[in-house]
DNA sequence: CTGTTAGCGCTTTCAC
DNA sequence: GTGAAAGCGCTAACAG
């Protein structure tokens, strides 16, 4: 590679007639008082050699990276949607987001990403709740990088400063009290054991919904990554038996969807035999037919807070925007687990 | 921050009582032959101190960084899968991935991660069909770090070394064809004005696929960014008169679903008033209802082909599969771009 | 087999 | 105002 033909500051510097150290200066516009001259002279120089400053060296003399690093289990829907939000917040800071995908939840290759952006002395970390297990935890707190987490519980704060996290328990206790209200007879929630933290809210909240007077109607958990989704939905029937109309909770609207396919096939009726809620709100559970009542995700307020906690801990200035943020919502942390409140948005799967 | 206290090399030998170079040399494995008592003494050293190596130096003092960059659009459906995909494709080779998005076409945020990228001096490049002008040219063809793009038409060689494009105009053809066969009396493009080449390709495809004979049938060309969809499916209505069924092309599965949450809104009858074909082959065009009829991305093929050109370019060894698929693709090319076919699922919203 | 040393490209005192 | 020089943490000859 032509590589080394890379134009460095000291290749400026001669063009300039300068030294390097004045070059540095007037790339790094600080306070030292220059002549204007001179700072002409070598931005041309800069220009004129098509100079463009090595990140690296730039790095390990500053010690300090200004990058940040995600790890997500994968791009689509709600992760991705996060990860450009939480690029575009951090940046007004003046830092990079790198953004890895974990594979689905690989703790392998979660933990292979993690190493990496450890290494590469990125100022902060935030992933989602992590599948690897606890004890990488030393690695991380090794290096003093903080790291905060979303839709992630029961951390140690050792390891993690902060988790972000949506209330699915509380949105699940909703969801199942709206099922109850609308007269159904039968309730399931269809879960994903590989969803980790987040499956375990959702369950809690289920049951939590039901009420302690194990209120006399029908209900089960199932486990669509154990059944696959169409044995699934004939064992929500076969547990219904003839109470309708049946309400079906799933982990997430595409699971939801895939049941409403099954539902349109088999010639069930949505919502008046079956009724169905999703979680994500994704864009296609509003233009499903019938469309689906589902869980908007505040993605917007989680990343302000990411960014904002993340940016204090770094030792960077807060805006009054994001001070005001955390002043707001730190106090109300369990621990340092963060709570946030899902909308639910009703659609026709629910309602006649 | 504790960062200072992050063990470096020198930390390492003088806890293992070797020299820095010793510690170097069984980091990276190199042929240089060492008493393995030594290499025991410094991996204990390492474990002891948690010492985790700096990359900055490392990629500083190699004057390599073994990481790739990769630009996309946005992170949802296709562009996700392909960064997913690729991701793992360029592991195998020993790199890693860093995947920025330039938050929906945007030249601006494009340019700023493009430029970030290469002054983090990565040693390939790869984004999508580039919204920002031809003339950012200089700043990559200065240093001489390759480019592949993909699905992107007319980038000149000097600035792209190879093109890994999908045959949106063969397929936007086969669809038109499709329609026509299925005894479509009207068809009709929904692009995105702002899908920049694609839409052209799309564009150019349907027009060609009508015949050069100017069929006697209705078609015309519309535009969603101008339009907004419901106006679109309006103006589609319009144009059509009594002209049924009418097949409607959109740019993607998104637009399409869109277009039939609305078409049950309006009681118009999928496929018997109006025939639906999408691109993507997104999950929910499947379970969507009627299922849509669409093109499948062979996303690894073509994340094949540019890890394997991109390796090559860099100097890496290839293994024998990567040099197999590159001697099948290679001649195939048009200057420097590579066409890949599409195939088309047949689903409900296309037959009766 | 192991240690010395000269960089890699840039920042940052601290004199001049 | 500007420049000389000492690192930042690591690699890669080259001696020994």
């Amino acid at each position: 590679m032509s590589k080394s033909k890379q134009p460095t500051i000291i290749d400026v510097a001669s063009e300039a007639g300068v030294s390097i150290a004045t070059v540095s200066n007037v790339l790094n516009r600080r306070k030292v008082p220059m002549a204007p001259e001179t700072i002409r002279k070598v931005e041309e120089a800069i220009v004129r050699l098509g100079y463009r400053r090595n990140v690296m060296a730039t790095n390990l003399s500053r010690r300090r990276s200004y990058e940040l690093g995600l790890i997500i289990p994968h791009f689509g829907g709600y992760y991705g949607r996060f990860a450009e939000s939480l690029e575009q917040k951090v940046h007004r800071f003046g830092y990079h987001l790198s953004v890895f995908s974990a594979a689905g939840m690989d703790p392998e290759i979660e933990q292979r990403h993690l190493e990496h952006l450890l290494q590469r002395r990125v100022d902060g970390l935030v992933s989602h709740g992590l599948a690897m297990s606890m004890k990488s935890t030393q690695q991380l707190v090794g290096g003093g990088t903080p790291l905060v987490i979303f839709n992630g519980w029961g951390w140690p704060e050792e390891i993690v400063q902060l988790a972000v996290n949506l209330d699915f328990a509380k949105a699940s206790a909703q969801a199942v009290r709206s099922f109850l209200n609308n007269g159904c007879r039968s309730v399931i929630y269809v879960g994903k054991s590989n969803g980790m933290g987040a499956n375990d809210q959702r369950i809690q909240g289920f049951l939590s919904g039901l009420g302690n007077d194990s209120e006399p109607v029908v209900h089960a958990l199932l486990d669509v990554s154990e059944l696959g989704v169409a044995r699934t939905l004939d064992e929500a029937l076969r547990l219904s038996g003839e109470c309708r109309p049946i309400g079906i909770y799933t982990f997430n609207d595409a699971l939801a969807l895939e049941i409403l396919a099954l539902c349109h096939e088999r010639g069930i009726r949505v919502p008046e035999d079956v009724q169905l809620i999703g979680m994500d709100n994704e864009l296609y559970s509003k233009a499903s037919f019938p469309a689906i009542t589902s869980f908007d995700m505040p993605v917007d307020l989680q990343t302000s807070l990411v960014a904002a906690f993340l940016m204090k801990q770094i030792g960077e200035d807060l805006d009054e925007e994001s001070t005001l943020l955390l002043e707001e919502h730190l106090p109300r942390a369990i621990g340092h687990e963060l709570l946030i409140d899902l909308d639910m948005i009703v659609r026709k799967s629910t309602i006649a």
